[in-house]
DNA sequence: TATTGTTATACTCTATAACTATA
DNA sequence: TATAGTTATAGAGTATAACAATA
């Protein structure tokens, strides 16, 4: 995003939509820019997420759980498997399913991405004490909860 | 953006940038709805808000203003041109430029998309207070401002 | 200013294989 | 068994946006 030189219409600055569109693709360029140094995309960072925390499953779970598209999920499991983070194993129950499972270098490269993350934040937000960080994210949490309560609803501890 | 099933992992719930990334998925979707209905894009939206606040400009100074490319800018203003929302018109002291200005029906539609907007960010975000609204507009802004400090850096009121 | 092309992302459609249920 | 219907995965194709390079 190029820095604009001059003022933005105030019309444009008032209108929360707008000022959320620039703020996440702010959050977005330095987030994508630290999964991207372990070869990784945001969505390859969230699939290993789930596998670490919900344990192996199939893609269409994985899928329907990150509200990602089934049919774009198959590339990016493949560059998970072709970097050793990932099994992809049939199902002996059923044979349709494949049921992924992190690697221990999946688990230790996430272990990683997550520290790199978790130093980062901080930086990003620095314009906002600690307090008003977690309300940002807790508003954003509870907007969510209300539009999609299956994915936002539970407590965010 | 498909309706996950189950409950994200809280290592994604839990990050902010992650959080920012869907809540604006939402709200980005929400006005662009809106906006869509005079068959107009953000950007398009945008440029009628500085013409409008700032009057006449060349295209190369909205792109700037707005921070997008001045390469895409050309087919929105094709496009706003076509709805006789804009003239456009050569710089007569240099006539590599294009003078953009806002025709009356310019100005009268975009009126029509503010106050449709304005009525819809309340519904949008009415998880939060009015109060908690404002105080997520101001995190963001302040984010912003340290980042970007030419287009954000002025209050706003 | 305008054009062109590249990249990333998102969505749709179709194909294949394997499951389930039923005659 | 034989058949039909459903589901999981894969792949092709399309549409859009952001971005880069050049005329």
């Amino acid at each position: 995003m190029a820095a604009p030189e001059a003022l933005l219409p105030s019309a444009l600055r008032n209108r929360t939509s707008y000022v959320l569109v620039k703020l996440t693709a702010l959050a977005r360029q330095q987030s994508a820019g630290h999964v991207a140094a372990w070869g990784l995309n945001q969505h390859q960072h969230a699939i290993l997420c789930c596998l670490d925390e919900f344990g192996p499953a199939c893609q269409k779970d994985i899928a329907a759980r990150l509200g990602v598209d089934v049919g774009d999920t198959v590339s990016f499991v493949d560059g998970l498997q072709r970097a050793g983070l990932i099994l992809r194993e049939r199902d002996e129950r059923d044979r349709r399913r494949q049921i992924l499972t992190l690697t221990a270098a999946g688990r230790r490269v996430l272990g990683e991405v997550e520290d790199q993350l978790d130093a980062a934040e901080p930086g990003a937000l620095a314009a906002l004490t600690a307090a008003e960080r977690a309300a940002l994210h807790d508003y954003a949490v509870r907007v969510l909860a209300a539009a999609m309560p299956g994915a936002w609803s539970a407590d965010e501890a």
